[in-house]
RNA sequence: GGAGGGGUGGCCGAGCGGACGAAGGCGCGGCGCUGGAAACGCCGUGUGCCCGAUUUACGGGCACCGAGGGUUCGAAUCCCUCCCCCUCCGCCA
């Protein structure tokens, strides 16, 4: 959520930095800046209202415990009340428009960020290792899991739809095993690991920005009114909302485990084979709440400790800025690893990390209190270190052999119970 | 699922329909006492929003005692609905 007082006071600089996401921002801002000038009328109408009805029903009273009851003054009283709760109606109603609206207005990107409109204009920042060279025709990861014997869709599809996967043997192992060393090392890098509910309730999801607008993109328990997290960023970073947090507490970097739900809306026929895109998915997230003078520093820093990951696994990849038009509703900028796949020939998305500023923390009122005694927002970042299902398409695909078997990355070998290669049952 | 108890400030805890943003205690900050400290004494110490002069510091107002509604001239206090927590019983991984 932006600042309505940085509405009002820098209008157009606000008006314009939205623009670079999309023309259409430029309006919401302007629809909310007369509603705020409007809902102050009203409530400063309301409140002096308010006031006099206090103070005469004091009076009121007063005269009443003397035995001077005034009956005019009861009929004025009556009207008063009237009149106000007219005008309180109206600012209710202005109130909840203005908040709703305010709500779907996407995070001021940074200055720093890149203007464009699509990835295309998103800006490579570094590559780490060379992309294999394979002197035999290299298959897609969905091919090399089915010949192992490691990936099901088929099966999962009986139980659940497209979308899905099961994953069995040394394929479900690989899984726990990455699950496993990726929150191992990030602890070992000062993150706290933290298990949480995979359901929340909506103004959870109202806190980090996926709701009002990204409804549609949700799991939703309609019975109980709780949604199936899209992210651990979700709960992580609303552990401490409501909160006015110590200084020394911060910065406090949080690390989770936890399976991702997706309704994927509007991307059919987008990455319908393999673990790319799947309704449900495992993931280790990383969110970091901060002091805001600190925070892009700890964004690169939460970067780095992504990318280390991906180093330990020995993965080729690349580090991506996102341009104004490619950002999160939430963020105000990003950075995206991507990890080479050699069945598409090129990088793809396997880690985001943003920096949200002030937005969510603002939403869920996450602050802290400085040394002078003031409550200031916090500042939270959120990255994916990594998601799971497509680090086991990456190392599939990066490691292949042409007998079809797959060289496990040493860094992972001590969570396979030692087991260097993954190799086709006998007999095929 | 059944029966009962409870949600008040950073925490504990009191609260008769007006004098209650709320006693008291703890904690925290300042000052005093002290060679220094403990103990003690005094003072201060919630959050959000609006308005006004102003660079902040200031002054005024409104709201907030789990959430929403109602009764009343007036609600933390009475009534209704919902949510959450706790205890016991049942069921259960």
């Amino acid at each position: 959520m932006l600042d309505l007082k940085l509405i009002r006071k820098n209008f157009e600089y606000v008006k314009e930095r939205l623009k670079t996401r999309g023309e259409e921002y430029a309006r919401l801002v302007e629809e909310v800046y007369n509603l705020d000038k409007k809902k102050r009328e009203i409530q400063k109408e309301v409140e002096n209202l308010r006031a006099l009805l206090n103070k005469k029903s004091k009076e009121y009273g007063r005269l009443k415990r003397e035995g001077k009851e005034d009956p005019s003054l009861k009929e004025e009283l009556a009207s008063l009340k009237k009149q106000l709760a007219q005008l309180e109606e109206e600012l209710k109603q202005l109130e909840e428009k203005l908040k709703d609206l305010l709500l779907r207005i996407p995070n001021i990107p940074h200055p720093s960020v890149p203007v464009g409109e699509d990835e295309n204009d998103n800006v490579e920042i570094r590559r780490w290792g060379n992309p294999p060279k394979f002197d035999f025709e290299p298959l897609p990861h969905w091919e090399i899991g089915k010949k192992l014997g490691i990936l099901d869709f088929d099966r999962a599809a009986k139980l659940s739809g497209s979308r899905f996967v099961v994953k069995k043997g040394l394929g479900a192992r690989l899984v726990r095993a990455l699950i496993n060393f990726m929150l191992d090392r990030h602890t070992a890098r000062g993150y706290e690991e933290v298990y949480v509910p995979h359901l929340v309730k909506p103004e959870i999801l109202i806190g980090t920005g996926q709701l009002p607008k990204f409804e549609e993109d949700l799991f939703k328990c309609e019975r109980d009114n709780l949604y199936l997290i899209p992210t651990a960023e979700v709960p992580l970073t609303n552990l401490h909302r409501e909160e006015i947090l110590k200084e020394e507490d911060l910065p406090i970097y949080y690390t989770a485990y936890t399976p991702c739900y997706r309704r994927e809306a509007g991307s059919y026929g987008r990455d319908i084979k393999g673990l790319i895109r799947l309704h449900q998915f495992d993931k280790v997230e990383l969110v970091k709440i901060v002091k805001p003078e600190d925070s892009y520093e700890e964004l690169e820093k939460l970067v780095r400790d992504a990318e280390e990951i991906l180093q330990a696994l020995e993965l080729p990849y690349r580090v991506v800025e996102l341009c104004t038009g490619d950002l999160g509703f939430s963020a105000a900028k990003t950075y995206d690893l991507e990890v080479w796949m050699p069945s598409y020939n090129r990088y793809r998305e396997i880690s985001s990390c943003s920096n949200c500023e002030d937005f969510q923390a603002r939403r869920m009122k996450l602050r802290y209190k400085t040394k002078d005694g003031k409550n200031v927002l916090c500042h939270t970042l959120n990255g994916s270190g990594l998601a799971v299902g497509r680090t086991l398409a990456a190392i599939l695909e990066n490691f292949q052999q042409k007998d079809g078997s797959v060289v496990i990355p040493d860094a992972l070998r001590p969570y396979m119970g030692g087991l260097e290669v993954i190799k086709p049952p006998e007999g095929e």
